[in-house]
DNA sequence: ATATTTTAGGCAATCGATTGCAATTGTAAA
DNA sequence: TTTACAATTGCAATCGATTGCCTAAAATAT
């Protein structure tokens, strides 16, 4: 394997006697040079295989075309789909994706997003880790005028763009349908209260209890249970209450609802008649469960080709953006695990 | 918003009435240099709040440590797996990765993987777009001289590393336990056979029936069943056949197998009594479906971290590495769909 | 025919970090 | 005391592309 050494523009001007000036200028399409000669670098370029040296020239230019994104997992649902739906906006502006990962742990999300830094990337774009600690490597990307946009769960003091689901309104409205549906002892499963998300959506779910006159009891309100596993335990617990709960919204994820879904058909008890379940997401899986669960879609899709517009300021005249931040509604997804009217 | 340059080595060096060069060498814990003065000028480093620029320093050195990673859609499961078990590896080593999409276009897949070149990336890392095309895009980056790591989806004949799913005897062991379990007419789901993964499920499939003493028919291969739609449509004519298969082995996906379970509940035939059902990867619904579904693992976690290995080359002494190949056994994972003993 | 403006292209500095080589200082051996 | 050598540090070139400034030639205006 030889190794070819890569073609310059050096190397292109040399061969057809030229200053590298006139061939990098002929390259990028200026309008300083000869429409003949441009051609003839066009042509010669490609024959000589030449591929830009990237690197030297966002040294030179000063600017990288990159957005860092940092999420907690790479391979969970929402966030693969905002990757996804990110790229499809960056890719036809020329830019890349450098992903990284910070595993839910906050001296890792430190360190990703250090590296970021170094590439000297012209934005970053994070949901940040549940693990807490301070915000002082967000304030440095501001600092150093990297664009920085938060999404889903954000730092809320920074002043930053961000992209969030309207939590409460979502939470809100899932309650509000578990009690037309008659329900009337609806029990919720809430996520880390650290994260504003989770406690946005308590405080739907609470809002919509007290406007329909139901009582809010702390007995129905069961913390931390945002895991497939914590889901089930939850329920084993409510369901030996005394007065057990006719309805359980897993705020957190329709992985607690899953669990909650497994629980209940082992003690042999019937969806939706005796007990209602909504999730949270809209995991592929919540349609073909049986019976298939209620939950929330974030349109995650639309979030992240919502991301890259902003980055490209291509909102901000457009209302969408209010104190800077984007609100995108999330639709309740009504399905057979709380329909019994 | 005030634009603070960025600290240099050179403000450093003004700073301690150094030359650059010295500051340089403090940096990257050379040891030329005195333990005194790296002390120091990592102080003041720290104090200045200096971020290296990975551009320079790429460009000098002529390296850039970031793995480019191309797959068809980084949405899905098997793929968003690789992807954070490469991550994990490539992360520990100071690797960035980046991240681009195909969506199955080849245009787009030669597109992305000539921006990857432009980086001068260390590494390639792709799975390839269903849509075909030619390979001179690979071949490019094989002349450049940049590692190149396929998997699942190769194009066989480029002498690269190649990170696999043994296909075929995942589908032979699957076609053997529709057997075992006393199924007799077991039909075939097939992909694109222009996809040697398709094809070599599909041989998997004639060798497993062949070595049990079954007939070969045509009629029970049905053709392009690889997504969840194609997959009920398939169902849907094999089983209006005067006698209709006993068992599917979706052999393209658990999406078409999900298609399946629903077409044959739809028409009350009971699984796994009067219909088997085996899939293709283990997604995550298949543990929740009724009944929930055979399928087989393609530990994608585990393929992906063996990329990365393979990148740092810390597995040509294993063993595992066998013609530049590493070949993954998937498991059969036996659910209630097909389990009729 | 001369003056002025355009156009095309060259020169050289620059982006920030790295590194081979030279220079300086200090220390040990002769 | 002189020589030899090691340890530090500085100097300057380098990676490849870009761009402000300058010049020569061509085109246009007077």
């Amino acid at each position: 394997m030889k190794r070819q050494k890569r073609t310059t523009i050096y190397d292109i001007a040399e061969k057809l006697n030229l200053a590298a000036s006139s061939v990098s200028r002929a390259l990028s399409n200026s309008d300083k040079i000869n429409a003949e000669t441009k051609a003839l670098v066009l042509k010669t370029a490609a024959e000589m295989n030449y591929q830009q040296n990237a690197m030297a020239s966002n040294l030179r230019k000063g600017s990288n075309p990159t957005i860092g994104v940092v999420v907690p997992r790479i391979n969970q649902y929402f966030f693969s789909n905002i990757i996804a739906g990110l790229e499809e906006v960056t890719f036809n502006k020329g830019y890349n994706l450098v992903i990284c990962q910070s595993n839910e742990s906050h001296e890792r999300e430190v360190e990703v997003v250090n590296t970021l830094i170094n590439q000297n990337v012209s934005g970053i774009v994070i949901s940040i880790a549940a693990e807490t600690g301070s915000s002082d490597h967000l304030q440095q990307v501001l600092d150093r005028n990297i664009q920085l946009i938060q999404f889903d769960r954000v730092v809320e003091e920074l002043e930053t763009f961000k992209v969030l689901n309207d939590n409460y309104k979502a939470s809100y409205a899932a309650v509000t349908h578990l009690i037309e549906q008659g329900y009337r002892r609806i029990a919720l499963l809430e996520g880390p209260q650290e994260l504003h998300i989770f406690r946005e959506r308590k405080e739907g779910y609470i809002a919509a209890l007290k406007a329909h006159g139901f009582p809010v009891l702390e007995e129905l309100m069961y913390a931390n249970a945002w895991t497939q596993e914590l889901g089930a335990q939850a329920t084993y617990k409510l369901l030996e209450m005394a007065s057990p709960p006719d309805a359980i919204f897993a705020s957190t994820s329709d992985f607690a609802a899953l669990g909650v879904l497994e629980v209940a058909t082992g003690k042999g008890i019937r969806i939706p008649e005796a007990l209602g379940i909504c999730g949270y997401s809209n995991e592929p899986f919540t349609e073909i469960t049986s019976p298939s669960i209620t939950t929330i879609d974030q349109f995650s899709i639309e979030m992240g080709k919502t991301i890259g517009n902003l980055h490209f300021q291509e909102l901000v005249n457009s209302g969408m953006v209010i104190k800077k931040t984007v609100n995108i509604r999330p639709k309740l997804i009504v399905r057979k695990s709380s329909q019994r009217v």
